[in-house]
DNA sequence: CGGATACTTGGCGAGTTGGCTAAATAGCCA
DNA sequence: TGGCTATTTAGCCAACTCGCCAAGTATCCG
């Protein structure tokens, strides 16, 4: 066994994978604009509130939001604002490939 | 038939799961650092070839990286460069969950 | 040419994901 | 209490992921 990789690696990539599906990257997006209800942002999504219950569980796993229950509904805000930051550079890297594959054209 | 998802996060998801496991994240790492041949990232990682390969060909239709053939070797370098920025957040985020959990304590 | 090295591709098996429906849980109000 | 609404949990299944080994391709060198 030659080398085990640091396990940074490991929980970071934990947390990309949290935010690596359309819905979640949505939500994350939503709940940057302020918090908001899981019926809200089941409409929103258009999946069943089970569905969208499960990706919102994941995303608290991860770190990445948090709930607060008020009355009958469950409120999720981001617990770390700056993950918004990610758009920047992913939007970075697709029209990166969206030139490549222009300019290839073959 | 509500509300289809914006594609933009289709995309973008796709991006982020491309980075989503340990052995990639440690690449781009890696890579962040200069360009390297497989046979170098496979001494690093500790995987078959055939791993690697598999992981650096799903980086390069991210569109994360890019390669050169020359002789033998192939040799791949980051396409984006701010890919590294994700870093600085995604750590923030894991710290931010590491001091929950340890408020916690219950 | 044949052989060695570097890499990619194909295929298989174990495990994970993501959606759904149905059932359980929790809070509010009559 | 019962009924209604909001949410989570459980269970199922099709699709996908990731690792390995084996086989294929490409380049260099003798």
């Amino acid at each position: 066994m030659p080398h085990p990789l640091p396990s940074r690696f490991k929980a970071q990539a934990a947390v990309l994978k949290a935010l690596a599906h359309p819905s979640r990257l949505f939500i994350v997006d939503e709940l940057s604009r302020g918090e908001r209800c899981v019926c809200e942002l089941t409409d929103m999504v258009g999946a069943e509130m089970s569905t969208v219950s499960k990706h919102l569980t994941l995303l608290k796993h991860a770190g990445i939001v948090e709930d607060d229950k008020r009355g009958v509904q469950v409120f999720y805000r981001l617990k770390t604002p700056c993950v918004m930051n990610f758009f920047q550079c992913v939007t970075a890297v697709r029209q990166n490939s969206a030139k490549e594959e222009e300019l290839q054209t073959r």
